[in-house]
This record gives C-alpha cells, structure tokens and sequence, in this order.
RNA sequence: GCGCCAUUAGCUCAGCUGGAUAGAGUACCUGGCUACGAACCAGUAGGUCGAGGGUUCGAAUCCCCCAUGGCGUACCA
C-alpha cells in the first residue's frame, strides 16, 4: 500500500527530527508494525528500541512522539492521522477518515506485484506421478502445491514452465510387460485402464516373490526395451497413454494445466554425457563397483551416478534433466516441488551440479511438503492403505450435493456448483496448513464444510456476490464525507495486506500463507457483513459499503485463484 | 550412530525480521433467521507455547542441551 508507505516514511521522518536525528529515519521507519488488537489504532511505533538508542526510558519517548504528532495532527499537517495515543511504551495512530476513504481505491492494485518478476522465467516441477498407477492422496500434495506456487509466481510477473516430469521409465516397465503378456491384452488394458495395469502390476510383484526368475526376466525385458525393441515400445506407449488419460482427467477436473510432460524417459539420452562430463571434471570415483562423487566435505553421503552394472540412478537423471530444462528454458530458478523425504537427494545433486561449475546450481530450489498417511499408517497401495482421487473427489461432491439440495434446492447449475464445492474441500485440504507439516487423512476433516475450510470461503464469496446481484446497477459513490466505522475500517486493513502476503507466500513458496490470509479475510467480511446492512444502508453509507464489498470480491477472488480454487457465485 | 524436520488449548492449526493480555477453527455449553444467503455471526469455557539452561529492557520466536515423534542415511524413485 503505497499511501501506507509514504505515510510510514514521513513519520519516520518527523520522529527522527523530533530527537534531533540521534536517531536515522531509516532506522525507525522498520519499526512501524500493525497492532494485533484494532483497538491499539491501524499503525504503532514501539519505542523499546528507541529507548536504548536514545537512553531515555520508552513510555517518555512514546509520550514525547504521541504529543508532537498529535499537535501535527490538529494542525492537519498530518491530515492522515485522526489520533494519537502514548500506552505503554507504544505510540498508537488512528488513521482518518479521510485516509480510509482513500485507501479504498488502492486496495487490490497488483500492479507492483506484477513487475516482480519481469523478464524472469521460473521452472516449476511438480505432481509428476508414476505411470501405470492410479492418482492418489500421495499425489495431491505435490500438486496442489506446485499448482498454487506456479499462479503465485504468474501473478508477480514471473514467465512459468509448469512440467510434469512423468515417471516413466525404469525396470517397473520390464515387469509390467512381462506381466502383460502373461495376463492381459491390449483390449483389457483399453477398457480397464490404470485398473488393469495396477491389478497385474500387483500379481506380477506378488508372485515374483515366490519365483525369482520373474524378477529376472523383467530386467531382461526392461534392458531389452531400452535397446528399441519395438514390441516393448509399443506396449510402453500404450501403458503411457493409457495412464496419461487417466491424469488428464484429474488435471482437468482440478484445473490444472501443464506446459511440459517431458518425463524420465526423455531424458534417457542426455545421461551418458552427463556422466562423460562428470569424469572428464574429475569428480567421478569408482567404489565397490559404482560411479559415485564423493560429498563428505559437505557431509553429506556419495551421489550415486552408475550402478555396479552401468545403469543410471535418479540423481544422473536430475542433472540432466535440470542441464537440459537450463539450455531449453534459460530458468533463473528451477522449483522442485516433492516429498521432504526427498530433501537429501536433492541436496547432494544440487552440489554435484555446483561442483561441475554451474553457477546455476544456486537457483535450484527444493520446495519439500510432509508425508500424508491414512489411520497413522503410511500410504502405500501394497498393503491397500490407499485413499484414492476420484473417489475421494466423488464422496466431496456427492457431500455437497446433499447439502445444497437442502439448502438451495432452487440453485439452477447444481451438479456444477457441487463439483467446485468437492474439488474445492479436497484442495483446500492440500493447501491450509504449512506445507512442511505432516498429515494423517480424516475422512471426518477432508468432508468437513463448516468452520476454517474450503466451503466456508466460497460460501461466503458467493454470499458477497450475490450482495452485488442485487444491488444491480446502483450507482456507487462514495460520499466524501462518510466517516466508517469499525467493522467496515478492519475490512479495509485486512484487505490491504494482500500485496504483502502474496509477497511472502512468494519468497518462502509457502500457498498456505495464502489459503490462511482468505480465511482471515472471509471472517473479517462477515463480521461486516453481519453488522453493516449493503443494500439497505443509507445512501452515503451504501456507496461506501458496496465499494468495499466489490474489493472484497476482488481480492478474495484472487486468492481463489490463486490456490487453485473455483470461485463460485452461487452456491 | 549421524543428518534433516516437527512439537503451541482435548483435536487440527496461525503467530511476520524478538514487542502490548499467545490467537483461529473444531468438539462441549449458550444466544441470534418474517433479515443483503444460518455452509454464517456473537458469547462462555479451555494454555507451565515438549523439559531445562542462556542472550535481552522484553523470548512461542534467537543460541545451547535434552526428550518425544516423523523422515532420510551408496547401487528405488
């Protein structure tokens, strides 16, 4: 908020001079902060440090300062401010109406935002599942993150490359074709999908169990593969396809759109000169058989670059792929958003990329999320502790389908509005809380619809726009004489931090910032909402409140789409 | 063993570079729909911020140590 700002830097000024510049107007203008209770005014100086520069003890200082710009503010040499209050060692300012008056029309303005990230391009990878397995509660975090990260960074200016680095490549294959052509055929596999390449992935695993040899000939078929067999091939592209499908419906469902699907298989390639580069800079060892660089001067364990037998690893994979997305993209980061379970991995290969000399290696950027898990248990499709997508969206949609059957029978597009009511709880479930954070699915929690979630946001974005429905086309004015009042000047405060968390979601690539800051918002409108009439005030005070109702709408607008959630106008 | 992360109300979580009486939601109890949408709002109650030290005028926040839990720790991704 520019207004704020400059506001913040006069009286920094203004102070600085009071105490004859013993103390800098730099040094003060960070000690502003918004006090937590609206009671304490909009803006406070705490004089603690003050007082120590100074050597004054601060409720002096605070008086000194609060009876100066008091007299300014009598004046009207500071017209923005209304009062002036020393409480204990704070100086507490009230802005006027005047100010609040004209804040509105700043409130939402991303036009600083914007220019963040001019001419910077930012790789973003992120969900890149498994091929041949269904999508899972496992999936959603990666992508409902990266999701979120990738509109937050479009906002603030930045170009994005969305990429879902597929996987699919790697001995799994050899045993889904031997699987394949043991047990199924082309026509299952097109009518069953994901279901059937699960179910004889399973068997496959199972009975290799019992039977060595399966594990053997799956190697063979995957090495075989590589070479170009083209009978493989074409069973790999039909696995692929099949699966791919299957993730473009939940993409799409989601809302969610990629730029690349380059995944591990495309990169096959470029690995063998990535390993031809690591030996030629000498970073190369051989041990026990393998390929490594050593990284106990970083503590850290050897990155494995060649198995015993030649084949490569994940990390040969990542740096090439990431040399490749550097020459392709020319990214001035590269965000990779995966398990934090992952964390040292991508620790080791970011210092192998920097110990080849990349002086990109600083902008690879790992963006680690907590383990989800079911009833305390890991998640794994083994032991069929698994919670799939689609039925987890299905049960979300069939929930608010009930609901607004009972609620508002008479809503005209209900199948619709109940989709981005499900769609919206499962992905607020991804993105309320600190991505760091473990997780444990509650089925009680995922199809909850009251209190901090997904539905209360879009209830009550819907309940704003249907306010200005109804208000049609009434003139909107604001009278310049119209003196807020609290609730109306707490919406105002609340709306103008937007620019500030959107920049900290940004710097710490942290959406739940956001998710937070909407529900924050939300209850700050309805407070309003519940103790301001719109359409019934009076006419000065209509103008006002409708103005601030359509700031509202568009700010909690944009946080919705910002996480990835539909904004829904009825509901 | 070593490393990373977490620990705040019964439960799920906020708490900005240290600042005012540590805040929400949920669950329990209570009040508010002939009303711009009750998927809402208001109120009661609920805390030795995992333990112990230290730095500071001031610590949930920074430092040290310990405990508990999760994850990782050379041929999976």
């Amino acid at each position: 908020m520019e207004q704020i700002t400059s506001l913040k830097k006069r009286l920094a000024r203004l102070v600085s001079d009071m105490f004859g510049g013993g103390v800098g107007e730099n040094e003060i203008f960070p000690l502003f902060e918004s006090p937590a209770e609206p009671k304490n005014g909009e803006l406070c100086l705490p004089c603690f440090r003050l007082a120590k520069a100074l050597r004054t003890p601060p409720g002096e200082i605070a008086l000194t300062v609060a009876r100066s710009l008091s007299e300014l503010a009598d004046e009207k040499k500071i017209k923005e401010i209304s009062e002036v209050k020393a409480v204990s060692g704070y100086v507490n300012l009230y802005f006027s109406d005047e100010l609040f008056r004209s804040l509105i029309d700043e409130l939402g303005d991303i036009s600083r935002l914007s220019k963040l990230g001019e001419g910077k391009t930012v790789c973003l990878d992120f969900s890149s599942p498994n091929i041949a397995k269904k999508f899972h509660l496992g999936h959603i975090g990666t992508t409902v993150i990266g999701n979120a990260l990738r509109n937050i960074f479009n906002l603030c200016g930045y170009k994005t490359v969305a990429i879902n680095h597929l996987g699919d490549w790697g001995t799994n294959f050899g045993m889904l074709i031997c699987a394949f052509k043991m047990w199924s055929s082309r026509e299952k596999v097109l009518s069953d999908g994901v279901i059937e390449l699960e179910k004889i992935y399973a068997r496959y695993n199972k009975e290799s169990r019992n039977d060595k040899s399966l594990e053997d000939s799956a190697r063979a078929a995957f090495s075989s593969l590589e070479k170009g067999n083209e009978e493989y091939l074409e069973l790999w592209r039909l696995f692929k396809e099949v699966s791919l499908n299957e993730y473009m419906k939940v993409y799409e469902i989601l809302g969610i759109s990629f730029d690349s699907f380059t995944g591990e298989s495309f990169y096959t390639d470029y690995m063998p000169a990535v390993v031809e580069e690591l030996r030629e800079k000498g970073l190369l060892k051989t041990d026990d058989g393998a390929s490594v660089v050593y990284l106990s001067d970083y503590n850290m364990p050897p990155a494995l670059i060649l198995r015993s037998d030649g084949s490569t690893l994940y990390p040969t994979r990542d740096i090439a792929a990431a040399k490749w997305r550097k020459q392709e993209y020319d990214f001035d980061k590269c965000v990779y958003v995966t398990s934090a379970g992952q964390s040292l991995h991508f620790a080791q290969w970011f210092k192998v990329v920097e110990l080849m000399g990349y002086d990109w290696a600083g902008d690879l950027v790992h963006v680690p999320y907590g383990t989800m898990s079911f009833g305390g248990e890991k998640l794994a499709s083994r032991t069929g502790n698994i919670i799939y997508l689609d039925d987890l969206i299905s049960q979300a949609v069939e929930k608010a389908e009930k609901i607004i059957d009972e609620k508002n029978p008479d809503l005209k597009n209900k199948r619709e509005t109940a989709v981005a009511v499900g769609v919206g709880a499962v992905v607020f479930g991804g993105l309320s809380a600190a991505r760091i954070k473990d997780a444990d699915f509650s089925w009680d929690t995922a199809l909850s619809f009251e209190g901090d979630t997904g539905p209360y946001l879009q209830y009550t974005y819907a309940r704003a726009a249907s306010v200005i429905r109804k208000c049609g086309g009434d003139e909107v004015s604001i009278i310049c004489s119209y003196s807020p009042n609290d609730g109306e000047k707490r919406l105002i405060m609340q709306l103008s931090v937007f620019e500030d968390k959107i920049r900290s979601s940004l710097k710490d690539y942290e959406p739940s910032v956001i998710t937070r800051y909407l529900l924050d918002t939300c209850g700050v409108f309805n407070q309003f909402y519940h103790s301001s009439p719109i359409i019934r005030a009076p006419e000065d005070a209509k103008g006002f409140r409708i103005t601030l109702t359509k700031k509202f709408l568009q700010i909690a607008g944009s946080c919705l789409d910002l996480i990835g959630m539909a904004k829904t106008q009825e509901i």
